[in-house]
DNA sequence: CATTACGTTTACGTTAACGTAAAGTTGCCG
DNA sequence: CGGCAACTTTACGTTAACGTAAACGTAATG
């Protein structure tokens, strides 16, 4: 299990390319240590890559997606400031569960295709 | 249960602006009649415009979600093709069931934070 | 008949998320 | 020491998916 990453194990690891990730951190949501000029890729960044790209996989703006990690740290605040994460995490599962319902439905719908498909394969011979 | 829709009736239905069904359209992917030269939407037309819209919010292109609406029609073709055809129906679910997996893992993770606030708010009580 | 509501086409503008190219630096290998 | 491989920064380019504005048509309403 390896320690620090470069850039290009990144991209090779996730399949994407090192614009990319460079991407990624000049918008700020990675922050890679650095050696010398080099960028150094940690767990904790490679972590982070991945919750990004598991965002965009979901069709998420990069601005949502990092909403979302944001919401992964320990709760803080008052009261009236953790009801109100508690209302916009609310949100974001409501959103998160009309994706799966139209998952559900597409992945059944191509599923009948499929069935269909296989009744007519198996009639042609 | 209406027969015909015009296009703002659409729009508010499904919470789009009337340039993005006109757009649709101009990439061949809607096809209303015409009375005179307003658009005349029928039930056909209202369900296509639902099945790319649930394509949209799971991250498709539109070029994709076209593609997966062309699969809903019956399966044609000679053995060969259909078996082609069946192959890619299988790429489709497979990329859609890891869009599932994702979208397990990040609602897992928010009730998990979710719950999280819940405690600490009933400590502060 | 003027205004208001809704529709049309045409065309240029915008934004997110990178792609691509140029030009330079660093480290190691033969 | 020459050269390649991997890295860097800077900067302009590209594509999808619309937004926005102008300029016009038509039809019902006060």
């Amino acid at each position: 299990m390896k320690q620090t990453y470069s850039i290009s194990e990144l991209a090779k690891e996730f399949g994407v390319t090192t614009r990319t990730i460079r991407f990624y951190e000049e918008k700020g949501y990675l922050a890679p240590r650095r050696e010398g000029t080099r960028r150094i890729y940690r767990q904790a960044d490679r972590t982070q890559l991945r919750l990004i790209l598991r965002g965009k996989r979901l069709g998420l703006s990069l601005d949502d997606t990092a909403e979302m990690i944001q919401m992964y740290g320990s709760p803080q605040g008052n009261r009236k400031q953790l009801e109100i994460f508690v209302s916009r995490i609310e949100e974001k599962r409501a959103e998160l569960e009309r994706k799966r319902r139209d998952l559900e439905v597409m992945l059944n719908d191509l599923q009948s295709v499929e069935e269909k498909c296989h009744m007519v394969l198996a009639e042609i011979r």
